[in-house]
DNA sequence: CTCCCGATAT
DNA sequence: ATATCAGGAG
């Protein structure tokens, strides 16, 4: 199957239409809360890390208690999401900029996200269009695989997807398609086990199994 | 590119 | 046993 233009925007009609409520599934009441969150995500499920921070957020919700909590103390509570330490590090010293540098706020700008500590480019862009509203496409592992095996967008790096993304998507969908397309990543388009047989998306889908 | 890393599904 | 999970730093 050639995946032409028409195909793209057929695909991205048919997962706006599957997936209307998409939004984040981690869990959180405060910008601070979810750049903990989507720091922790990494190679974690959300499932997981939303365990995590139910236990962390009670007592540890603002940098500058977490800041006080300390490195050490900070591992032991997020250890069973992987990369503990490494997250633990770059929290902490994420949280001691927040406090000495933007007054214990989460900075609004790409610019100044991208610059914290464990927090790259997919992050920012899920922080920017989350909390403040700006068009953008976190391309996490979901959002790689299925704009790779739809063909809605192919490239070898998630910069690259991103910005195929763009080009094949209206702006003022960005953010909503990012979502889209996770949801549609944990649900159907799995990655080892993709469940084909019942994907909205086969017809349009070059990837898709010709099962029965 | 490698390393970080525990929990879960297959 | 191994691949995978809302990646990022060195």
């Amino acid at each position: 199957m050639r995946v032409t233009k028409a195909i793209k925007a057929e695909q991205i009609r048919i997962l706006e239409e599957t997936y209307p409520d998409a939004k984040p599934a981690l869990t959180y009441n405060s910008p601070f809360e979810l750049l903990v969150a989507v720091v922790l995500s990494a190679q974690c499920t959300d499932e997981r890390v939303n365990i995590i921070t139910a236990r962390l957020f009670p007592t540890y919700s603002n940098p500058a208690d977490m800041l006080a909590l300390g490195v050490s103390k900070l591992e032991v509570l997020i250890r069973d999401c992987g990369l503990y330490r490494a997250k633990a590090a770059n929290l902490i010293k994420t949280c001691d900029i927040l406090v000495h540098t933007y007054h214990g706020e989460v900075p609004e700008s790409f610019d100044e996200l991208i610059k914290l500590p464990g927090v790259g480019r997919k992050t920012a862009n899920v922080l920017v269009s989350v909390l403040f509203g700006v068009p953008a496409i976190a391309v996490d592992t979901h959002v790689f695989r299925v704009s790779n095996r739809l063909g809605l967008a192919k490239g070898k790096t998630p910069e690259e997807v991103e910005e195929k993304l763009k080009k094949a998507i209206p702006m003022e969908k960005w953010s909503a398609a990012h979502h889209w397309l996770i949801w549609h990543g944990r649900k159907i388009c799995k990655a080892r086990k993709p469940l084909c047989g019942e994907c909205p998306l086969a017809p349009v889908c070059p990837s898709a199994d010709k099962e029965a």
